[in-house]
DNA sequence: TATGAATGAGGGTTCATTCAT
DNA sequence: CATGAATGAACCCTCATTCAT
């Protein structure tokens, strides 16, 4: 798929990404991207074979990235032999996924408006990831209950409530209002998490 | 806008509504609507002067609704005098926003999708509509601070919890997953939400 | 696939077949076609889905006719039970033969020559449509030599030699050099013909 | 136009001629044949000026050959001084025909299908070319007319009938249907010409 | 000379919108 | 008001050709 040259691609890139998270998908032109990239409109056909796959090829490295980290860390995010220690790893797991975001939040930005957008290219892949990410959580909030330090009464739901909390905190504190305290929105979103789940405190 | 006969008028609507609700707004061609409503191609722009005309009239309409519900309703979401009162009206804010939600689910999948989608028309609109939804639970939980009944280092950043969870409930729930038992849904997010702001119990 | 308004049609037909038969299939442009048709390049898509679509429909239609009269005539060619009796059926099948395409040449012109002109649509259809006609003079062949009244070794190759010189006659009599007396042409060609079929004159 | 390295050179033709004979000129892609021959796209254009002009190499190398050949021969195609030699003049000159063309089959399929295709490059070429053939048979059959062996009332029309035969024959027999006994056929093809000129046997 | 990345003029097709009937 | 044919501005993509290295 890519080209040859490493500068012309990152700049294809960088542009798309850059339209992408500004205009969307369908109304980015590939015309936008190559002349915010400063290369003729054939170039960009030497390096992508369409603007899907531009696209793709965008989403794509995010995501693998995403749940790469997103399934080592999950795995941790309520382990813990005590109320202290579970939320150190609440803590640890809200601060590494705001850092994955923060790296990559015009792409997250793409991703996650063309995954909800109707008609997205992404609407399958991008309900099936959600899927996967709240079974991950499912599990994890089992484990905690079995151990006695959580509760509820539908784990399931639970885990969407959990990752409807950090996605909804991601998309409105980065990317709508930019200015909050990300320090205290990690200690606050712990804390109702583990409030709501009726964390038994040592 | 609209023209004179109120039929044809309901009829491109809904028939746009479902291929909205489908394709999305972009993908939608004005002649999947016409097709649909069974009328011809010049009628569509007697009763409305563009596409996406008829795309604000639709979600206009839900807007204004919701937001008249939601506002009243908001208004009381944490009223009472007791912790028992408290809950019971947050367990009937929920069940009148599902109604709502549920009564229009077509076209809150659409303003919902297209809102959040990039490039959408209505990424002002929503973020708008979100922040004085935000504002208006904030408030709410301002006055159950005062009362004595909720506690919360922020207001602002709690009422950003409890939107989210609303919303990606009902997004999940009603339209990815749409086989949970609403009730049990109703309580327990009803019970996290009270848990995460610490509600005194009587 | 045809659109509503005959005259339109017509003019898109007719420009169609002369740029073809002037510049080929794929040197002709979709806007050279509804210049010379007056209307505009979007008028030509409510007519035809494609390019290629307009093509096939100026060849088909031509292709039916020839095929049902050339089977039709082509039954009766060698037909007959004396020499002079066959002699004429085979200058009345010549008759008609010209008379078809004289009637119908441009549309023959571009057939033949996207026929057998390499990457053409109908390298496959013209070569099919060969040997259609090939084989129903072959049967013819074989009947008359069955009678008594010609002579073969191979009735197949026969069959080849006779529809080659038809073809190659029409294309170089009516469209390279187009003087010709034709019905001198028609004499001797069925001359040569049953010549080479050892006629056994009365 | 053609480079320093003779098997750069060779390769390239040898791709072009592969190429344009599966897929036609307008549809071979220069880097279909420069992937082909195993060299940059830019070395083809050390070698020839143009997509044009290697197709024009190509088809001017095979035309001079087949053209010196085909005159030289031609020349005697009816000689001899009875039936039985200008029999034996005739199976010769078209024994060594389907010799050139089968040594050059793909070029001969190419220069065939691109001559007489519409748009194709050679149509003026080709039909010169053909004037030319057709013009040396006449001259030949008039000669065999004056020595009392032929008949015809117009060798010029004769004239494309032969060469209709040759050239259909060649093209069905050699490209369409592949199977058939040459011998065989060459013997028919003499004497199908030779009885429809009415030679007088010996 | 060989390379292959860059070029950019077009071509086919779509579809929201207009307007004469 | 209803119709639906006509419009034409875009937009994606192709590919022959060039040129700096």
């Amino acid at each position: 798929m890519a080209g040859p040259d490493p500068g012309t691609e990152a700049s294809l890139i960088g542009a798309a990404v850059t339209m992408f998270q500004e205009k969307g998908f369908q109304k980015t032109r590939v015309s936008d991207v190559v002349s915010m990239a400063g290369v003729s409109q054939g170039t960009f056909y030497n390096y992508f074979k369409s603007k899907e796959e531009i696209f793709r090829h965008i989403c794509n490295g995010f995501i693998a990235e995403v749940q790469k980290l997103f399934i080592e860390r999950t795995e941790h995010i309520f382990d813990g032999d005590s109320a202290t220690e579970i939320r150190k790893n609440v803590l640890a797991t809200i601060d590494e996924l705001f850092v994955i975001y923060m790296e990559n939040l015009a792409v997250a930005e793409i991703l996650f408006r063309e995954g909800i957008g109707n008609g997205g290219l992404f609407k399958e892949i991008y309900e099936d990831l959600l899927s996967i990410f709240i079974d991950l959580i499912r599990e994890q909030v089992e484990k905690g209950v079995e151990k006695g330090f959580l509760t509820t009464d539908d784990p399931g739901i639970s885990a969407v409530f959990i990752f409807g909390l950090f996605e909804r905190s991601l998309f409105y504190f980065l990317l709508v209002r930019r200015n909050t305290d990300l320090k205290v929105l990690r200690d606050m979103l712990a804390d109702f998490i583990l409030k709501g789940l009726s964390l038994k405190e040592d």
